[in-house]
DNA sequence: AACAAAGTCAACCGCCACATG
DNA sequence: CCATGTGGCGGTTGACTTTGT
């Protein structure tokens, strides 16, 4: 049977919502939950269609969604992460609190994708348009194999995400309780930060392996047998992570071949995907990225600080 | 002041994955 | 397995606002 479209809901209507159907949609959702989002409307005497009003739910009118400009620290982590992840926004939005894919979405498109673009810098590879015949081979070959972790990650993310579904679905008629969406990003956020994690330790092995580079053959079957691997000498790899990484010294695991690892990291891999090395190899060819970022972020804009912030 | 162009962003559309019967 | 319903996602649109001439 075919499916009917919002727009085939005869009599439904589209467009900007008026105050009047934000009040009834927050107040029907504050008193019963949301539960259906296909029967709600006509629950709630909206004509509107559920798809409709789910998103208003959750891009506008649910209570923690933060609005206004972007913080220079939340634009970084969104570049970091589109690195990773490339058009990925619902996964981009679960490491950014209280914003909306939507919303994170926008943003690219109107500002970040803009300035990469003035700048002469790939938005989709993130890298200098002009470098990238010469080093495509060397860069995709770090990236994609970062997205292949983060790609099995999220995987696991979306099974975590649907057994709580499933716990919440028993808290969804409870009307203090939300959103599910909301239950499910806090959820993801609190299990996931281990993306920007990562990206924070190469950026940080970046800066540890400058005085202490160590060339080592190819090593690792995973990687691409064309990109010379770094190792972290041992202090120089501590000293980095528990600088950047917002990992103690203390998780970090020496083992026999002289590699870090990070047990947190480890078993959540394990659970989620087939790695042939949990261990971090950072190539110098992320280099010229992270530079890329920075000089990106700061450029000529005004941003609102958070608070605390005294850059 | 009037108009055009550019920028912004809320909302829609179509597709897909998953759950369920 | 298959058919169907539902929620979720990313791409796109278009109304509205701001900026430039």
């Amino acid at each position: 049977m075919a499916r009917s479209a919002c727009s085939e809901n005869m009599g439904l209507k589209k467009g900007p919502w008026t105050p009047d159907e934000d009040q009834k949609l927050l107040a029907y959702i504050e008193e019963r939950g949301f539960g259906n989002w296909r029967t709600l409307p006509e629950k709630a005497g909206l004509q509107r269609c559920g798809k409709s009003c789910r998103l208003r739910w959750i891009n506008y009118l649910r209570p923690d969604v933060k609005r206004g400009k972007f913080s220079l620290q939340e634009e970084q982590t969104i570049i970091q992460l589109h690195a990773f992840l490339g058009n990925r926004w619902s996964a981009i939005a679960a490491h950014l609190p209280k914003r909306t894919d939507n919303e994170i979405k926008n943003y690219w498109n109107t500002h970040i994708k803009k300035r990469f673009t003035k700048m002469g810098i790939d938005p989709t590879t993130h890298k200098p348009k002009s470098n990238l015949l010469s080093s495509s081979g060397r860069n995709t070959g770090t990236l994609s194999h970062m997205a292949q972790w983060e790609r099995a990650r999220l995987e696991a993310e979306t099974r975590l995400v649907r057994e709580s579904k499933k716990l919440l679905s028993t808290q969804n008629n409870n009307p203090g309780f939300s959103s599910r969406s909301e239950a499910s990003a806090t959820s993801t956020r609190s299990q996931c930060l281990d993306v920007l994690k990562a990206w924070q330790m190469v950026v940080s092995g970046m800066f540890a392996i400058s005085t202490n580079k160590v060339l080592e053959p190819p090593s690792s079957s995973s990687l691409d047998n064309s990109i010379p691997i770094i190792e972290l000498p041992p202090a120089a790899a501590a000293s980095s992570f528990a600088c950047f990484g917002g990992i103690a010294q203390d998780d970090l695991i020496l083992d026999d071949r002289s590699n870090y690892h990070v047990p947190e990291l480890d078993e959540r891999f394990d659970n989620s995907m087939t790695l042939h090395d949990t261990t971090f190899h950072w190539t110098a060819a992320t280099g010229n990225i992270v530079q890329n970022f920075s000089d990106i972020s700061v450029h000529d804009f005004d941003y609102p600080m958070e608070e605390g912030n005294t850059n």
